[in-house]
Parts: structure tokens; sequence; C-alpha cells
RNA sequence: GGGGUCGUAGUUCAGUUGGUUAGAAUGCCGGCCUGUCACGCCGGAUGUCGCCGGUUCGAGCCCGGUCGGCCCCGCCA
């Protein structure tokens, strides 16, 4: 760089600066050689500037400029000119304003790029992220990394300033049975032992509060060897806190305060609090999941009651197994073609439904559909009206066991709200969950595991079923759902050895098992445990969703492919034969 | 583990019923051009049609397999 010294960035110079010299440093854009007058558009993290090279002004330099190509890293020393008449660039930040280049200095040359680094081409992912450090000199992909940034900074002093600490905790620590498979890193001074990757600085976040901390933050990674998804990454980033002699109302104004400052700091957005909740069993027999997006209607009607004695044995059948029958109102689309129908079926399939009834709603309440003819005109006119159907309308129908009819219809509902158009893109609505069940019956497992985690607490007055129906009992656990999305979770906790005991029984986790895995919870909780509670964000959905994206990859600067590698440094890789058996591994291992 | 979809020039894509020399745009290279801003004009070069095998007189196109990207189901306390 010579003697230069970077004045400005290139989202900086208007028309206060004009007259003055300054010094500019970045990546060419683009170039415009005029034969005369070149003109290159010089780009930073922040933004754009357009420097001028002059034939008349300074021959030498003008002729160095044509030389130029996309890419190249420059200095330039100039003078900060305005734009001649008609010549404003009203695209621009810096519109205003360009740079006549007195010296130009050519700090790197660059290959021509393997992808244009423009707006407009939609380059392939693979390639993408191949090369990311070219991705990420995109503004609106470095856009994403900034908001991020202030949208930690934002976080941290919120919390900051009500008292929590911020406290490091182990990645390499203990695997613990329950919840998703553990990435694991084999022990070379311990043959034969591994540590696993935290899935979450749980247990570590609680003996904090029996350390009297009192209140404690991170924001962190966890790692999950799970299959990838859009809004799943392997390892994956958490704010995540923990608070003693706090209850329910305590997280959730903390936690309400948190979202009005993001939704301040990165969308400019003032949101109202406190925040509408919902019990899990309200969001199921509504919405048919335990997140629902409430930015839209199309909520589900149960008609188990109106069909239960019908003569419809593919119904009545179900009911007498246990199962429900429930229905979506989709208002005015009775307009559906037997095509919409059949992709519709086609959908609700991939999500366990064996068939999805419809009926359109003709004049004077008449049904066309094809399974009008299995219900008495009674029937009819009454799920009519418990659905408010009126003419024009198209409604479906699931039958099966509950679980299926839920998420069935609650992937219906939001297909049916995507190709309808019902969703707001600018609405953030969130929406508190709670009073989930604390366990669900492993049917493959054959017994009962944790909703939440074993260290939620259950509603006292619950505790009596922990032994005679455990499915029955409710956890003090809440999600914060937005738009559709669980975006955090948390619970009050455990705080006393008996109830733990408890409920690892209730799980099925025995009593050595408990001793030998969770010991050191054990007794800590019999050291004066306080009360305690505690909520983590997941920040990568957060960010995507405050970015309006897609993908958590494009707010994370270097993602995982949905094989869970890394195309720019093709982790993972194999290893020397020596570090495997330094680490007390069999090197010599084949699939059988 | 399963389903769907994509893979052709550096990039984004087109490629008919299986038929002769695989195209377009953009980028790249060269020339011209003094006010552009996705500058313009003229010219030029550029292909392991992901890979392997099969069917066929003949395969970018059909079939089987495989690798990779993406979306989804399962999975993700």
């Amino acid at each position: 760089m010579g003697n230069l010294k970077r004045t400005h960035s290139c989202n900086q110079l208007g028309k206060d600066n004009i007259g003055q010299e300054v010094t500019l440093m970045g990546w060419v854009l683009r170039r415009r050689d005029h034969g005369g007058v070149i003109f290159i558009d010089l780009r930073d993290r922040n933004g754009i500037t357009q420097v001028v090279f002059n034939p008349e002004l300074n021959g030498e330099v003008h002729a160095k400029a044509h030389g130029l190509r996309s890419e190249w890293v420059l200095a330039v020393r100039g003078k900060v000119n305005h734009r001649p008449d008609g010549m404003i660039n009203p695209k621009l930040q810096t519109g205003e304003i360009e740079i006549l280049v007195d010296e130009l200095r050519i700090l790197n040359v660059s290959k021509t790029p393997p992808f244009p680094l423009d707006e407009e081409t939609e380059v392939s992912e693979n390639l993408r992220l191949k090369y990311r450090y070219l991705d990420l000199r995109r503004p609106v992909m470095a856009e994403n990394l900034v908001m991020r940034h202030h949208a930690c900074q934002a976080i941290r002093s919120y919390l900051n300033e009500i008292n929590f600490l911020e406290i490091e905790t182990p990645f390499l620590t203990r695997s613990t049975p329950e919840g998703a498979r553990d990435y694991l890193v084999p022990s070379r001074v311990n043959a034969g032992k591994f540590y696993a990757l935290p899935q979450s600085p749980q247990l570590f976040k609680q003996l904090l509060m029996i350390a009297g901390m009192d209140r404690y933050y991170q924001i962190v990674k966890c790692f999950r060897d799970e299959d990838l998804r859009a809004d799943r990454q392997p390892e994956f980033t958490q704010v995540d806190m923990e608070l003693s002699f706090v209850d329910e109302e305590d997280i959730y104004l903390i936690a309400e305060g948190l979202m009005t400052t993001l939704l301040k700091t990165t969308r400019n957005l003032e949101i109202k609090t406190p925040f509408p909740r919902m019990t899990y069993q309200e969001a199921m027999d509504r919405f048919g999941n335990d997140k629902p997006d409430t930015r839209f209607g199309l909520e589900l009607t149960s008609l188990t009651e109106v069909i239960k004695d019908c003569s419809f044995k593919v119904f009545k059948s179900v009911v007498e197994k246990g199962g429900l029958v429930k229905s979506i109102n989709a208002k005015g689309c009775a307009t559906f073609s037997r095509k919409d129908l059949d992709d519709l079926t086609t959908y609700v399939a991939d999500f366990g439904a064996k068939g999805l009834a419809w009926v359109k709603m003709k004049a004077d309440g008449e049904w066309q559909s094809p399974i009008a003819k299995f219900f008495t005109d009674q029937e009819r006119a009454e799920m009519t009206r418990v659905l408010g159907a009126e003419e024009g309308d198209l409604l479906f129908f699931v039958a099966d066991q509950p679980a299926i009819v839920h998420n069935a219809l609650a992937e219906l509902r939001l297909e049916l709200a995507r190709r309808l158009e019902l969703i707001d893109k600018n609405t953030f609505d969130f929406l508190w969950v709670t009073e989930f069940p604390l366990l669900e019956y492993d049917h493959e497992a054959k017994r009962h595991t944790a909703v939440h985690h074993p260290f939620t607490a259950p509603f006292e007055e619950d505790l009596a079923l922990l032994d005679s129906d455990p499915g029955k009992v409710r956890s003090r656990a809440y999600d914060l759902v937005l738009n559709g999305t669980e975006i955090g979770g948390g619970s009050i906790r455990i705080h006393q050895k008996n109830i733990q005991d408890k409920a690892f029984k209730a799980l099925g986790i025995s009593d050595e098992e408990a001793t030998d895995k969770f010991d050191f919870l054990l007794t800590a909780l019999e050291l004066g445990a306080p009360p305690h509670a505690g909520i983590a964000f997941g920040l990568d959905r957060l960010m995507m969703i405050l970015a309006g994206r897609e993908s958590i990859r494009d707010v994370i600067a270097f993602p995982k492919t949905q094989k869970a590698g890394c195309p720019l440094t093709d982790a993972p890789s194999s290893v020397a034969r020596k570090q495997l058996t330094e680490l007390y591994l069999r090197p010599d291992w084949k699939e059988s």
C-alpha cells in the first residue's frame, strides 16, 4: 500500500466531501472503459463508489487503469468531485459524487472470478460455497453478516444491562442419553474413551445456577449429528440463558424484551408485547401443530362428534379406533381444479394422510363431493354449520389417528396459505406455546421420552399422574414461535433431587444409569440448588427470518451442505493412519 | 434409510421423435469509443454434455448404476 492510508469506506462519501482529497481501497466491481474516460465501480463491505480515470487529468494513471479487471484490489487517491449535471446515479448511496483519481495502486490482481459477483445472476449454491469468500463479497450476503453482528451486539448489551453474566461452557464434554445423536471426539490420553460435543450447554448452565451465578447467557455453538434441512445445520448457534429464582412470567418478560430489541435493531420495527400465549393442546386443536403460523386463518375444525354415528365407513371406523376427523374450510376455493385437488392429495400423503376428502360448496348448501352420498341431509347440514361453510367454499377432510390428522392438516393449511398468498411477508407474529406434555410415548423404544428434556419440571398438580398416566403430565416448558417457526424454547427446571429421580424413572432410566450418567447433577441438586429456569433461541433461524431468507445457510458465513460437508475446505476428510492409532481407533474400518 | 428434482461453455440456461458440425445470453480475449453506471459497437476463442456401464448402425437425449447440489419424509430431548 506504500504510503497510502485509507481515509474513507466506499459508502461514505457524499456532497459534503466535495473537493476533499481522499484515499479509497477496495475491489473492482465493474469497469466501463470508454477509450477515453474509464469508470470503475470500487466496492468494499460497505458499498460502492465510482472512481474516474481521465486521460486529460493524468495520462499515466489513465493508461494504467486500462488494464484493470474484475476483483482486482486497488488503492486510489484523488479528489471528490460533484458529478456533472444529469450524471447523478440515484441507485448508489454515493451516487452524487465520484473520485477523480490522481494515484492508482494495484494492491493485488485477480483471476477472472469463477462466477459473477453481481446481484443479478443466480449462482449454484455449491459453487458459492466452494468460493464462499467471493460469495460473501456480494453486498446481499455481506449485509446478512452485518445484520447478524448487530443482532449479537444488541443481545449482549440487552442482557448485560439486566445483570446477566456471559460465561463459557466446555465443548469437550460427556455424551448423555436422550436427545439427538452426539458428535464424538476420541480421547488420546484416555484409550477408548470419547468426549461428545454439546447438543446444548443444558447441564452446565444448570450447574452455573447451582453455583450462584444467578443469571447466565452465552451465544454458543451447539452440535447435533442429525440430517440437515434448509433450517438445520449440524453445528448451529444458540442464544442460551438460565436464571435463578424466576418463574415463567420472568422468562416471558425478558424474552419479549429481547425480541423487541432485536426487531428494533435489525428491522427498525416496534412490536407489540406481551406476546399472545396458547397451550399446546389449543395449538394442536386449532392448527394441528405446536408451532402455528398465526399470520393467517384456515384453522382446523373437529367433525369427530358430528360424524361419529355416520354411515360412511372410512370416517366411522377411524373414530371407533380412537381417531379423529378434522376439516379445513378453504374459503372461496371451490374453483380449485381436479388437478389442484389431486396435487394437494399427493401433498398430504407425504405427511401420512391416506386420503384427502373434499367438498365444493354449491348454492343452497348443496355439496359437490365424491363423499356427499355417504351422509344424511342432517349430517351434511350440521357439518356445513360447524364449518361455517358457504357457497364457493372448499372443505377438506382428513380422518386418521390424531397425530396423522394434525400433521397432514397442519401442512395442508400452510400449503393452502402459500398457494392463496395469505402470508404477509412483513408481519412478525410471535406466540408462546405452553403446557407441553412432559413425556411422549416412543413406539420404537417402547418407553416414554422427554418432549423437552429430562430436566424439565412437571406441573405440580400433575405429579401424581407420573406413575398412573405419564402421558397426561404437563410440563412447565414453553416454546417461542415466530411466523410458524420454533425460534426458542425452554422450561422451568427440576431443582429437587426427589423430583428428578421420579422424572428419570418415568423415562425408564434406571437408578444405575442415572447414577452413571447424571451423578454430578443429582449430587449438585442435593447441595443447595436454587429454583431456576431458562430458555435458548436459535440464532440462525432468527436471523434467517429477520433477513427474509429461505435458508439459514444465507446467514452463516461458512455453512455445511446437506451432506454435512464443506465445499470450501472439503471437510470432512480422511486423516493419517497415525492420527487414528494415536486415538486408539481401528484404522482399517470397512463397511460390513 | 426413503421420495422428488437438478447436473450441457467460466456462469446462467436452451437443446425437438435417438440422427450429420451441441446453441443462446453473459463473461473472457482483441480492436474502436471522453460521461458511463448491467456503457455501446465490431471481431475472436471457449465443451470430459457429472462419472461408469448398457441398449442402438448411431446416445446430451433411452435404460441401469454411481457421485454431487437442492427440497422433503424419517430423524432433530
